[in-house]
DNA sequence: GCCGTTTTCGGCCCGACTGTTTTCAGTCG
């Protein structure tokens, strides 16, 4: 049997926190098992094989018991306490422990006093009125169950039928649609007589993949006539009550907002708070407590002295509790927390700090600008050079370029390089060449080797099994006249899911070539995702942040590119396109 | 089940909301 991966164990803890749960085992138990589940999944590394040294340990979260549990996996093909437990409880029980408003105590009781065991049991026991005769249980209760049950059915035959329920869960917005109306909203609220301060906060201030909702926090002198403002923008499909501490709005896209206006001298507490994570928050206020102070949204409480302090700005909140300023992007509880209680966080990269562009498109391929327009774009955007990477020969969409047409092209490029008619930016010949399912690339070597810069990606065959699609990759990265791989995983946020692949062979053959790593900066992509980009940085890969601009307008998306480099940790230093061109030059896997 | 500037036992974030209850447990973010 093949090593469990990391997604398998943390899925097994994560079942093992919600049959505890069901057990009624204390809550830090369960606690304990979903931050080991949460560690499991963001480690770098393979577990099993930590687990199999002893070193599992090593890992946040987990502990000595766990890591037994890791090894009783890999070789049993089970954990005991599971087997034990799955057999005590029916499997239905834990899909209604997940509807909303129920917990894991109401559960066990409608299990054991009414015999419910699904949602149809349910159902059928809401509707008959017998679950109002439960104590603790009301008729409000029971009607709000009922409407829950008949959600959870209705989501499920939407999510048979393929129109809904993809990965990421339902009704989560990719992030460069969530902020596109964030905003916007922010803008137009700053631009109202009423407003003081107006502030994005939550996932879309932390730049994550996807948003549920979006949290605005505001300081107005009329707060309530800034939340009937909001209220009332053309955004906005529908809105509660506004009142004095904000609004909730709902707007067209179906997007939530939540819009809360606080007292200046608490802004920045509430932004600390509702910027998140709550993971970040979670252990922020643990290790807060250890030093006699109460970290919430309305202040810091100090044992010592039984003052609240109030903060008008966040770096202010973390001052107090003796931390360097946490940039959002890095409040996920990686290992923030200790590093700005050592004064050793990172110094984060950011868009101005991107010279060049090393992947995009013309209208040679499937791009609708030609190559002058794309470099004036890229001049603009603030660039010094810019690849034009158009698809090969194999693209499969109708706009294949042949070798002929790619040695024209190359020469058209050099021509255009340098010239006024570019505004003097530096044009480089390159690629998007195709990573056919044995390896092979679809243009040969002699014409690669004339090119700049060549970008191997794979656009087929995505359903090949994680060994056969390493294989594949990592003969890409063995040939010197590759430069970099492009959207490695292959992913499309909230719309697929990446293909099987195992990323520590990719980083030990990326690392033993010199090939680099692209993090696609489409908002749809960012691919490397912040965990894979800060693996292979952290293992010596060189990464560099590429557009993949179709459009004049397509180098707008930096910002998100960035943003996955910022969550992985990941200064100037680590990204390539950081330097000029001719120092990017020496480090091609060519000249190695 | 984890963990340690209260260190191998005894803790383990904070507050709001809901529905049910006369003071709170459960759930949620």
């Amino acid at each position: 049997m093949a090593e469990p991966t990391n997604s398998e164990i943390a899925a097994a803890l994560d079942e093992l926190g919600d049959l505890h749960e069901l057990d009624g085992a204390i809550v830090h138990r369960i606690v304990a098992y979903r931050n080991a589940a949460k560690a499991v999944r963001e480690a770098p590394v393979s577990v099993t094989g930590m687990a199999r040294q002893g070193r599992a340990t090593e890992l946040a979260g987990i502990g000595a018991t766990i890591q037994e549990k890791v090894l009783a996996l890999a070789d049993e093909g089970a954990i005991p306490a599971a087997v034990r437990l799955r057999a005590k409880f029916p499997a239905g029980l834990l899909e209604i422990t997940r509807l909303p408003g129920l917990g894991p105590k109401r559960a066990r009781r409608l299990y054991e006093e009414l015999s419910i065991d699904s949602l149809a049991a349910l159902q059928t026991a809401a509707a008959a009125q017998r679950i109002r005769a439960l104590k603790g249980f009301g008729p409000r209760a029971e009607e709000s169950l009922l409407a829950a049950a008949n959600a959870a059915i209705a989501a499920r035959c939407v999510a048979a039928d393929g129109q809904d329920g993809r990965d990421g869960g339902p009704g989560r917005m990719v992030l460069g649609r969530a902020l596109a109306i964030g905003e916007q909203l922010v803008a137009a609220l700053l631009a109202h007589p009423a407003s003081e301060r107006v502030q994005l906060a939550g996932s879309a201030r932390r730049m994550t993949d996807s948003v549920k909702d979006l949290d605005v926090i505001a300081t107005a002198h009329e707060p309530l006539a800034l939340a009937r403002a909001a209220a009332e923008l053309d955004l906005v499909e529908s809105a509660q009550t506004p009142g004095e501490a904000g609004v909730r709005l709902r707007t067209h896209t179906g997007l939530r907002v939540d819009m809360r206006i606080v007292a200046p001298d608490q802004f920045g507490n509430l932004m600390q708070h509702f910027t998140g994570s709550k993971e970040h928050n979670v252990a922020l206020r643990e290790a807060s407590v250890r030093k006699g102070l109460h970290v919430s949204e309305y202040g810091v409480k100090d044992d010592a002295t039984g003052e609240t302090y109030r903060c008008a700005r966040e770096e202010e909140v973390y001052a107090l509790l003796g931390l360097d300023y946490i940039e959002p992007e890095l409040r996920e509880n990686r290992g923030e927390l200790t590093a700005a209680a050592a004064h050793a966080l990172p110094s984060l990269v950011s868009t101005s700090d991107l010279r060049g562009d090393l992947h995009c498109h013309t209208t040679t391929s499937d791009g609708t600008a030609s190559i002058q327009e794309m470099a004036i774009a890229a001049r603009e955007a603030g660039y010094e050079y810019l690849a034009i990477t158009d698809h090969s020969a194999s693209f499969g969409f109708g706009d294949e370029v042949s070798s002929d047409e790619l040695r024209a092209q190359i020469d058209r490029i050099h021509a255009l390089s340098g010239t006024d008619a570019v505004a003097g930016m530096r044009l480089l010949a390159g690629s998007e060449v195709n990573i056919l399912p044995d390896g092979s690339l679809d243009y040969a070597d002699e014409i690669l080797a004339e090119l700049d810069w060549v970008v191997a990606s794979v656009h087929s065959s995505f359903q090949m099994p994680a060994e056969a699609m390493t294989a594949r990759i990592t003969a890409a990265i063995a040939n010197p006249l590759v430069d970099v791989i492009g959207h490695l995983s292959g992913r499309k946020i909230e719309r697929r899911p990446p293909y099987a692949l195992h990323f520590p062979a990719i980083v030990e053959a990326a690392v033993a070539h010199g090939t680099m790593l692209e993090i696609n900066a489409s908002p749809d992509r960012r691919d490397l995702n912040e965990l894979h980009a800060r693996a292979a940085a952290a293992a010596g890969v060189g990464i560099v942040i590429n557009c993949d601009a179709h459009r004049t307008g397509g180098f707008e998306v930096a910002r998100y590119g960035v943003a996955t480099a910022r969550r992985a940790w990941l200064g100037p230093d680590a990204i390539l396109n950081t330097r000029p061109w001719v120092q990017l030059r020496a480090r091609r896997p060519r000249h190695r």
